[in-house]
DNA sequence: GTTCTAGAAC
DNA sequence: GTTCTAGAAC
């Protein structure tokens, strides 16, 4: 049976985490320079980005006219688009019912650190209405249970928000530990990204499409992933990454 | 989103 | 000299 989204494999490179692997780290870089920040900011354009560009099966994408055609080497194969192929796969999947999908992050920035995503193709934030209140409502549920279930014992406060400009395509809500203990937690942007006004609280994204009908973010955001390194328990400010993770040591309940 | 690395900061 | 950050990746 074929994936009408998916007709392709797509092989994940297993992140370097073994030791094993280490001798062969280098590998071909896949660097593509275009804007991530203004893609995201761009409106949702459904049934773009869903063809390849080595499917003979499928030669006729209704040419848009003339400018823009999907020319580049992009869609599926873009890193951008990785979280719609992790959530088919069960290896990823810690949850799954019949509006959502929850899985771990690829790069945890905590201990604990889940994604919730919707079946349903919805770019971003930017694309939410609020014929999607439900669903927003159902994917902050379900991030509540993934906790309770999977840490439930544990004494760890958690957070569930969403970034305000999303580097990867498909509303995903992360669901965040507050210790913040992870090796893949490496810069400022990282940390700014969760404990600056850049991480919007799932319940306030809700009440707004509740009261707007939609969402929208103050100017400024990319700003924030450059402030100045501050603890998010006793508001401290450190001057660097490792010593913003040495000082986090004492917050832990370990 | 990550990796890699030049050169700034210490 | 070493640590660390920040920008390119065709």
């Amino acid at each position: 049976m074929v994936n009408e989204l998916y007709p392709y494999i797509v092989e994940f490179e297993e992140e370097a985490k073994n030791p094993d692997l280490e001798t062969h780290r280098k590998r071909k870089r896949s660097g593509n320079s275009d804007s991530v920040e203004r893609d995201a900011a761009q409106e949702a354009e459904p049934g773009a980005g869903l063809e390849t560009a080595s499917s003979p099966s499928q030669c006729s994408v209704p040419p848009k006219k003339g400018k823009d055609a999907p020319t580049k080497k992009e869609s599926l194969g873009h890193w951008s688009q990785g979280l719609k192929i992790s959530m088919q796969d069960p290896k990823m999947q810690v949850y799954k019912d019949e509006q959502v999908v929850v899985i771990k992050d690829k790069y945890p920035k905590a201990r604990h650190h889940w994604l919730v995503l919707p079946w349903a193709s919805i770019s971003s934030l930017r694309a939410v209405t609020r014929e999607h209140l439900e669903l927003l409502k159902h994917m902050h549920t379900v991030g509540e249970k993934v906790i309770a279930d999977f840490a439930g014992s544990s004494k760890l406060r958690f957070r569930l928000g969403y970034h305000a400009i999303p580097s990867m395509s498909h509303v995903h809500l992360h669901v965040i530990s507050q210790d913040f203990d992870s090796p893949c937690l490496k810069n400022k942007k990282h940390w700014n990204s969760f404990n600056t006004e850049y991480f919007l609280e799932s319940q306030a994204v809700i009440e707004m499409v509740q009261k707007a009908g939609r969402v929208t973010v103050r100017d400024g955001m990319p700003d924030l992933l450059k402030q100045p390194l501050r603890c998010h328990e006793c508001q401290q400010l450190l001057p660097s990454i490792p010593q913003l993770k040495e000082h986090l040591k004492k917050h832990w309940t370990k």
